[in-house]
DNA sequence: ATAAAGTCTATACTTAGAATAGAGTCAAGA
DNA sequence: TCTTGACTCTATTCTAAGTATAGACTTTAT
């Protein structure tokens, strides 16, 4: 199949894949005469993988090792598990910056209201200190 | 003072001030005869501004429009408000897809542990369809 | 006088793609 | 057979918010 139909199929946009490729994340396909891509089914596999640990926010480094990792599979899998592991504490991390955040956001918007000129905006002040 | 006491007083590296300063956000300070940036008190407090704003997650883009209302004092501040509450339901759609994702990870995490191998990794194996 | 520390500009690098230009290719209809 | 539209190709540029570097210049301290 031609790089269209792998993008259909997968859901990742034609660039996305190209630029997969390029990064050495996905395999490179055979060309056809005229130069086009062509993929099959295990292209396909591999691209799904990727779309798969993306969409998992698993940065394109974390996916590398983890490709390499499947490439071995007579090794033990506890990189993998502290691959995930970790990345368990970094999204953990990111939600309790951001709930800190909110309150603080929260309570700044509660400081004004929009009926006020922007010399008394409460927001403004709170920010300016 | 000079871009490196501006830098310990601010808390903002001196890399980072120059690139405010390029980008039109901080004001552009005069200059010694040596060419070096001579700031006073008012850029010092612009930059805490912008510094404040960062810490809290808002754009730069945003905290140009930021800028922009605080030079106009005797407009409403309507327009401030709502760049706030817009910034709060990012924050929290934001926080909503790392719940989300925790929980697939952590599901994830419970399907597998280190002593396997790559072969039988049941986290490999999630992340392949 | 010299050496260390500070500053200057310009440029490249980072993440994970998205967007574009300009050229080449392929299939269907007239 | 010609043309038109859809598809693909490479290469380049852009995004956000900085960080890092090279090479030159200035100031400060000894």
């Amino acid at each position: 199949m031609k790089i269209g139909e792998l993008s259909k199929r997968s859901g990742c946009s034609i660039q996305t894949i190209r630029f997969y490729e390029r990064k050495g994340l996905l395999s490179k396909p055979k060309r056809t005469q005229a130069n086009y891509r062509s993929y099959d089914k295990t292209l396909l596999d591999e691209l799904i993988f990727i779309k798969q640990c993306r969409s998992l926010d698993i940065s394109m480094k974390e996916i590398e090792t983890l490709i390499h990792n499947k490439n071995n599979p007579e090794q033990s899998c506890s990189s993998v598990n502290k691959l995930i592991d970790e990345h368990i504490c970094q999204v953990n991390k990111k939600i309790k910056e951001l709930s800190s955040l909110k309150l603080t956001l929260e309570q700044m918007a509660q400081s004004c209201d929009a009926n006020k000129t922007i010399k008394e905006c409460g927001i403004l002040n709170e920010l300016s200190h």
